[in-house]
DNA sequence: TAAATATATTTGTCATACTAAATATTTGTA
DNA sequence: TACAAATATTTAGTATGACAAATATATTTA
């Protein structure tokens, strides 16, 4: 394959990227969601799934501990999770939704699912199918 | 189309977008580059076309302004670019690259071109036509 | 069992992204 | 021409991302 055409797809790449969570923050605020869309990630991924510990916690949102025991601060502060030590190994902390938290996944959620479906108008089932298929090799080669 | 195969294609696509720039950055450091990907950037447009005024340097590396007074204030400071008033719009800051820079730039563009060729393993030409198209379909249906 | 090693989390630092507001200058208009 | 509006840049504040180092606790090993 020529190199040259290659010059410029981590550009598109990255600038898509961006603006899909742009997009996704712009809607939230509009809605006055009050929360990012790292902070819904989280949220997301604790909802499904309470009693994670922060480590796995991270694992599943794609984002390292630092960032992540971050996020999990703010999300305390704005009374939508709990953090709790884990007595059969005091090194680890798990979450869980507060009331609050869950009632805000809850009633989110659809409208997350539209949000994300703007993306994908005149494209095909298969080139969504091509899309992750792509990105997931990438992935892959980048990650040896 | 089924909303819930989409649940995620945006985490994949951030994790991906990001994976590539870590790449770039770890083979970056690897080789004593002391720049990241993003500095990188400005660079290459600056190599590309001097004379471009903030601005246009902004827009054309897809990033805000703020942003750029910041990555350009780094450049300044390793004495790689240089910034200048534009007579005819006292507003306006133009750039150009130091010899140093000139010279960054020329040695590293094709260790950046080689690196840029990993993420393409076992991928064809259709998968990259397809890929830039779909990502600049989904850029623009967010766009609007 | 004491010491070394590994693990989970946090803290610190720097770079980038986004928004809003401040500053300087220019352009448009009454 | 004076004033209002627009434009280019910078500054400030908050959130996130990456990486290194610090802390606390567990596990392994000599």
């Amino acid at each position: 394959m020529l190199n040259e055409k290659f010059d410029r797809y981590s550009f598109i790449l990255d600038q898509t990227a961006k603006k899909v969570k742009q997009f996704a923050q712009s809607s939230f605020t509009e809605k006055g969601f009050d929360i990012t869309v790292d902070q819904w990630a989280v949220l997301k991924a604790l909802y499904e799934n309470e009693q994670l510990s922060q480590k796995e916690l991270a694992k599943r949102c794609g984002k390292d501990q630092p960032t992540l025991t971050r996020i999990v601060d703010i999300l305390l502060k704005k009374g939508l999770a709990e953090r709790f030590i884990d007595e059969t190994d005091r090194r680890s902390l798990y979450l869980h939704l507060t009331e609050e938290g869950k009632l805000k996944v809850a009633s989110l959620s659809p409208i997350v699912a539209e949000i994300r479906m703007k993306a994908w108008e005149k494209l095909t089932e298969k080139d969504f199918e091509d899309f992750t298929r792509i990105l997931n090799t990438i992935y892959h080669n980048l990650n040896a």
